[in-house]
DNA sequence: TTAGGCTCTGAATCGCAGG
DNA sequence: ACCTGCGATTCAGAGCCTA
């Protein structure tokens, strides 16, 4: 075990992921996106119908003798990243079906608990050019909290917002990364034979941290989690054992725009924004004491005490409490199920009230 | 080690799935569909958010002491349908995050190779309640043959006809099983919580399978794969520890009616509807967070949030909530009301991003 | 007859801040 | 660390009822 140093922010870092990682400070990262090695098995070479190669990944990064040596690097890696990972940290491991059961078990037996598998489906995959198996259109992303009693972050309102307000589902459709941002040498040919598309990264970026949080990736790779991290406004740490890949992916975050602050923030959702306690209302005469509240339909009639209680019947409390008790639920959110009557007649609930003092504050 | 049996066809059997399969001759069986207890580890009770129930997986089949009796259990079970499968057969397992890291992993241990994995994807998962994770919205399942050197029966051209003649993806888009085709009992409560779709089944059945062939099932419940097997002139081979399920497996089985032996039993396939939403477009970088819209007339303007959120003055949400309220109307097609302002100066409505996008998938 | 509204339900590891 | 109580949270599809 080396000795800690200090958390080497926004930088790129060249070397066995292993040994950097024991270097860094326990707790001190807020997520990891990691895509480890794949340990594809493909033998001999793989040619299309019209007889041109498959430039298939072969890099003598992606051998390892056995499943049991693939194993014990995954669950080195990821005993260290879970040292790194602050208490309410989450991880993201990505494999294809040659590994992701390897990780998504290591995950589970080193404690780490997970939360969703997510399926990345291309849109534009590469199709099966022997036609003896379906084309393999997806790969999996699996995330997980640092243990079973984590209080991670999820920014549930933003990934519903990025859904046009519906919730976000569990399978993804990206396309692969090509084009412009497919990161080229001088010849042309490709850098790196598995980048990333930004959208993936934007996405779980996006879906479990804010800005400023810490982004650690040990497979940078070329890059794509520092850099869509740095756009957004989060800081990263890059781990890559190729000098090349370091240099190129340096080269390639240097250039990237940080978005404006308040555009890089994830919508806030209910339970973020500021809480108004009901008595405000009363307090600032919006809803006078002795106002009479009603449910939707008008089954029920409450008065409004001027200590912000309601009384209705035999219940009094709050309004939680009370809307709960008239309908014998085990709970109930009062904002959105009392309602006061305007002067021409018409219900507006609460929540509509507390959102315009919200605004104001 | 039990004596062997001669095969027993088209039946359901009733009792512990390991002693059945230990009784069954070696390399007998062409075809395992396995549809294991997910090991759901449900805490407390979870409720809609208009306070009603949700009736979950808490039966005693599904309780295991800890994730080694799990293993150890799905080590037992696949051993003994690695001997029963023939030498070029293929098995399906399927699970969800909970339990497919296990069943993956426990496959490539005993020797089967993993030929895919393949997403349902359904159309009607239920949703998130607490908006605490992704919607739970695929399980996945591994095919695999019985190890590197099978033979195995793809039936490519089956497949691709299945799929408006493209090559089948890795992603299947099925509905759940509910309506007429899930089994009831007396009072009309739901006879098994895990009913599989008969289309899941179709699918898998025809794509590795000829008429004639043996189908075995070690987790037969409702019956599903028993019934889709009839009905495209396969033979079957049951196995299911609750007699309740075996019983009513069996009705329905011989309600059954097998399709004419010539029949391209295609179910319709389903051309997906291409739904767009605009945080797609940001995610891509076709619209960069910070970005600025405007209407036709440059009255407003409106800044995109990482999220895929607009924000102009205090109003702040989807293209189609901030252009209502900027105007002060009831709703708003965003899409063609706010535009891009191009390096030329002229401004591009956010429709023509979508149709870019929308050809692409 | 039909359109529209209301109800019900599905393999679910489903809080969190403040005291 | 524990305890209290506020108050956040749902989509698609089938079936049934009413206008």
């Amino acid at each position: 075990m080396g000795t800690t140093i200090d958390l080497p922010l926004d930088q790129v870092l060249v070397g066995d992921c292993i040994a950097w990682l024991r270097h860094l400070p326990p707790a001190s990262v807020h997520a990891i996106f990691a895509d480890p090695p794949y340990n594809l098995q493909l033998k001999g070479t793989l040619r299309r119908p019209d007889d041109s190669l498959v430039d298939g990944v072969d890099d003598e990064w992606d051998r390892f003798p056995d499943l049991g040596a693939y194993d014990a690097f995954t669950r080195e890696w990821l005993t260290e990243c879970r040292r790194v990972l602050r208490k309410d940290g989450t991880i993201w491991v990505m494999g294809a079906y040659h590994n992701v059961f390897r990780l998504g078990s290591a995950l589970q037996d080193l404690g780490y608990w997970i939360l969703n598998d997510v399926i990345w489906r291309k849109s534009n995959p590469m199709p099966n050019f022997r036609g003896r198996r379906f084309t393999n259109a997806h790969e999996t992303l699996v995330w997980a909290a640092r243990g079973p009693e984590s209080r991670y972050r999820f920014n549930y309102a933003a990934m519903k917002a990025l859904n046009d307000d519906l919730q976000m589902r569990s399978d993804w459709l990206i396309p692969l990364c090509t084009g412009g941002e497919r990161l080229r040498d001088d010849k042309g040919a490709k850098l790196h034979p598995t980048q990333k598309p930004e959208a993936l990264l934007h996405r779980v970026i996006l879906a479990c941290t804010q800005p400023g949080d810490v982004v650690l990736d040990p497979f940078l790779g070329s890059g794509t989690t520092a850099a869509v991290a740095k756009r957004l406004g989060r800081r990263f740490i890059g781990l890559e054992r190729d000098p090349t890949y370091a240099q190129a992916a340096r080269a390639r975050i240097d250039a990237v725009e940080p978005a404006p602050e308040d555009a890089a923030a994830a919508l806030p959702s209910k339970r973020e924004q500021k809480r108004i306690p009901f008595g405000t209302l009363v307090e600032r005469g919006l809803v006078p004491p002795g106002a009479k509240l009603f449910d939707r339909q008008k089954r029920w009639e409450a008065v409004v005490g001027a200590d912000g209680t309601l009384r209705c019947g035999r219940a009094q409390g709050s309004i939680h409490q009370v809307g709960a008790a008239v309908q014998d639920a085990p709970s109930c959110n009062g904002w959105i199920f009392w309602h006061l009557e305007g002067r021409d007649g018409r219900l507006r609930v609460l929540d509509e009230l507390r959102e315009a003092i919200a605004r104001e504050e």
